[in-house]
RNA sequence: GCGCCUAUAGCUCAGGGGACAGAGCGCCGGCCUCCGGAGCCGGGUGCGCAGGUUCGAAUCCUGCUAGGCGCACCA
């Protein structure tokens, strides 16, 4: 069934019910939340719905009593009329909706003029959604866990886009921080070594090779640097060090095929008196207090756990004191939702942020956050120790070398991302043959194989008008069109409750359905008009494939 | 101590209060005159424990057990 007939049947579901309501039928109450869903078994219909099984309890009576009395007003609708061809009452009280003739047609029209659009839709609501992810400090290469979330949130973001939201993706780069000072005291230290000087290395410092050799870098292109004073060259260092890390992150990602609309410089709140602004509001707000010489925000006012501060007894602002900046800078530009995907260790973070949000006066339940569960990386069967501080990491440009984009992204995407996540190096690399992302990509590319073939022999995919879609009754057919058809829904659920990985999930479900059908059946050389159809449901089949793994972030081979 | 997350097949994980609990990997056995065998077909074991709510619970509630994480004038 298609996505347009679920939603004008939902219509259809509660006008019965308020008919039946109005007629006595049925006792009055408010109309329950219902689902109306393409079920899991084919034997309950193109859609079902639990409407009679949540209307029994208000309506006091049998819920297949209820169903029956549904179902007489359902076929007065004209919606049902059009498109259902049988209704059953089913089980407990499910009425199961069997689609009318046609439905397939309709599809593979739907198909050909939506094209790489087919499966988005348009929100009733479009929002302006701010979406702000990865954020790792400018002190060293992405790691695997920041490959997470930027696999996740730019999946999300496709998402948003699709379902007809505008949505910009935003990283926030902490260049202003204490962690930023470490970094240029380390690229200093490295840098007068390599310039021959006897130098310590700090003992907080980052230890990675990579801080060497981007000191190397600047030992060719500054050598005047050294005769500059201490403090002068730490100070060029935090800025032209932290943005030449900046610019290899930018690459990595680029890499990575993810690519952010603005990267935000904390810097810049700072210079431009952002914070002090942000403070000063607070203060006439009346939501900050002095204490023991430091300056509190009274985030508990806002359900906050305690207080906290955000001016230091030394002068110095913390790193939320900025951040409420930050955050207050989002919200004047106007957007309707504010989402940061985090680390699990942040989650102590959200009651302050929120209380923030508040505080400066807008709505709290506007700012989201999704806690982005950990990942651990197994080599040799054991868990590789991720340290920045230790200077032992794998890298996403490691990552890259060793499984390639495409399945690292998929593998990202494959598990919610509430839930922890191993990646077994060795097993993505040993196993890539049978890697999930290859056996997708290969239904793709044999599709594109097929019509290469078809090409070769004469024969053009037809125009879906021109198609009998009627002919498509093999089971192995019919089962692969209701998963086409369930496209829309999938993409909507994906996105609504930014589960990413029912996306990847879907896509197997798909490419499995199609090489099923394609080791069953027989497309070109099967009688013309049968073979027509057929190459029409493959062509849809690359479509969807190839605009779910588009929305993945993962490429759609024609070769492989 | 307080709070959050998690517990489903040998392993890694999906499961929107519903109709017989699923997938991938691993394991075993079949299938290549023929559109790509990176494929297809078949094979089996499971909801941590105890209560409760409900017509119906893997799903919601309570308690317990076992893991993980957080509770800064750090970022």
């Amino acid at each position: 069934m298609l996505e347009k007939d679920r939603q004008e049947l939902r219509r259809a579901l509660e006008a019965a019910l308020l008919q039946a309501q109005a007629e006595g039928k049925l006792p009055a109450f408010s109309p329950p939340a219902f689902v109306l869903e393409t079920p899991k078994e084919k034997e309950h219909g193109d859609l079902a719905t639990n409407l009679a099984l949540v209307s029994a309890g208000p309506a006091r009576m049998a819920p297949r009593q209820v169903a029956e009395i549904l179902r007489e007003y359902l076929e007065q609708q004209p919606a049902v009329q059009e498109l259902v061809g049988r209704i059953e009452i089913a089980g407990p009280g499910f009425i199961n909706l069997f689609a009318r003739e046609g439905w397939l047609a309709r599809l593979f029209r739907a198909i050909e003029t939506e094209g790489d659009r087919y499966g988005h839709s348009r929100a009733d609501k479009p929002l302006r959604i701010l979406l702000e992810y990865v954020s790792a400090n400018p002190v060293g290469p992405m790691v695997v866990v920041n490959a997470r979330a930027a696999a996740v949130g730019d999946c999300l973001a496709n998402l948003y886009a699709a379902l007809g939201h505008q949505v910009e993706r935003e990283y926030y780069v902490n260049d202003a921080g204490h962690q930023a000072d470490l970094f240029a005291a380390s690229l200093n230290a490295r840098y007068l070594q390599l310039a021959g000087r006897d130098v310590p290395f700090p003992e907080d410092g980052y230890p990675g090779e990579y801080v060497k050799e981007i000191a190397a870098e600047f030992l060719r292109s500054h050598p005047e640097l050294v005769d500059l004073p201490e403090q002068e060259r730490l100070a060029f260092f935090k800025i032209h060090g932290v943005d030449r890390m900046v610019e290899l992150q930018q690459q990595e990602l680029a890499r990575f095929g993810v690519r952010f609309d603005r990267w935000f410089r904390e810097r810049d709140l700072h210079r431009s008196g952002a914070v002090e602004d942000t403070l000063a509001y607070l203060r006439a707000q009346g939501a900050l207090y002095d204490r023991e010489g430091a300056v509190w925000f009274a985030s508990t006012r806002w359900g906050d756990d305690k207080d906290r501060v955000v001016v230091k007894s030394d002068g110095s602002y913390t790193y939320l004191a900025a951040d409420i900046a930050y955050h207050r800078d989002k919200y004047q530009r106007g957007y309707d939702r504010v989402i940061d995907i985090w680390g699990p260790d942040h989650h102590g973070y959200i009651g302050r942020m929120r209380a923030a949000v508040a505080a400066l006066g807008y709505n709290p339940a506007s700012f989201e956050v999704i806690l982005l569960q950990l990942v651990t990386l197994l080599k040799d069967g054991q868990p590789v120790r991720m340290s920045k501080r230790a200077g032992e990491f794998v890298t996403l440009d490691e990552l890259l070398d060793e499984v390639g984009k495409d399945a690292a992204r998929f593998f990202f995407l494959m598990r919610s991302p509430s839930a922890h996540l191993d990646f077994d190096l060795d097993l993505a690399r040993q196993q890539s043959e049978q890697n999930p992302v290859y056996y997708v990509q290969y239904a793709h590319a044999r599709i594109a194989s097929l019509f290469r073939q078809a090409e070769a022999a004469g024969v053009s995919l037809p125009r879906a008008a021109e198609v009998d879609a009627e002919l498509l009754t093999e089971a192995e057919e019919v089962d692969l069109a209701r998963k086409l058809a369930a496209f829309p829904e999938e993409v909507k659920l994906a996105g609504e409750r930014q589960e990413p990985h029912r996306l990847t999930r879907y896509a197997m479900e798909v490419a499995s359905l199609y090489h099923s059908f394609y080791a069953h059946h027989r497309i070109l050389g099967s009688e013309p008009r049968l073979q027509a159809a057929r190459l029409y449901l493959s062509h849809a089949t690359r479509v969807v494939l190839r605009n779910c793994l588009t929305l993945l972030g993962v490429s759609a081979p024609e070769k492989m």
